[in-house]
DNA sequence: TTTCGTGCAAAGCATTTGCAAGTAG
DNA sequence: CTACTTGCAAATGCTTTGCACGAAA
């Protein structure tokens, strides 16, 4: 566990940026976390290691990610920003039933196209809505 | 384009939002433009036609009209909400040089789809990011 | 030592809400 | 007439900013 921190904070100083506690410790828990954390996620989960950690931090911290594309951000309507650390392509399933993200394990074309009807691609962004494995079966069981 | 109102009149009706003056000018709007405008643009548009409408009613307006599924919002990482009428399921392009949304005219397999790795399909969404054709070859000018 | 980051509180904005007056059916 | 909608202003809630203190190089 240890040798994972020190390898975040290698990848942090490679993006010049100080690996300060409060750093690191949000950036080890964007890299644990499956769950696709909202600010207020992360900030709920931070103030039980770091008592004192402001929402400034917080928000300073992930736009900074960000920006060194350390970190993706996922818009969806009506709902907050999430954040994700798996920065490679895939695409995500959104249950709105139990609100969880899930990660897509697909292929899609255009992951390997550099190209789209002459426009240059840069980013892919891929969503679908729907209702979960999980919820679907378990509405089965009623 | 009076018999266009008046269509535009009957959506509003069978989905039983009363076809007040200000909601049928947005949704009118919302149908002629292909710019797929923020909450922003689509005040500024109206003001121009019914200077005394407010903000609220615009944000009233477009509020009820995706629930009745009539307009799809946009959501897009540091970027307002947009709204288009096309309700049916299409891809984006985001140009990251002039700002412009394009609607892309390509297939996807999923579009036919219902289900994707046992989760049942009732929304998808996807967009590229990058730089649009124009921008790419008025680039090559200079 | 010098520069940068943190935490707090205040400021900024987009969006929602409450309400009196006006409008549609 | 009765219920709904509008426009205004106030309230709400998320995000950013300014600043003094503390931490990193």
């Amino acid at each position: 566990m240890n040798k994972k921190l020190y390898r975040l904070k290698m990848i942090l100083q490679k993006k010049e940026i100080r690996p300060t506690y409060q750093r690191l410790k949000i950036f080890e828990y964007l890299h644990q976390s499956k769950e696709h954390p909202t600010v207020e996620m992360i900030y709920n989960n931070m103030v039980k290691k770091i008592p004192t950690i402001s929402k400034a931090t917080i928000y300073n911290t992930i736009n900074l990610l960000v920006e060194k594309g350390l970190i993706v951000p996922l818009a969806i309507p009506d709902s907050d920003t999430r954040f994700e650390s798996n920065v490679g392509w895939h695409h995500h399933f959104l249950c709105e039933r139990c609100g969880k993200i899930i990660d897509l394990d697909i292929k899609c074309e255009y992951f390997e196209k550099r190209e789209i009807q002459g426009h240059r691609i840069k980013e892919l962004h891929g969503y679908f809505k729907g209702i979960c494995r999980k919820c679907l079966e378990s509405k089965e069981l009623v």
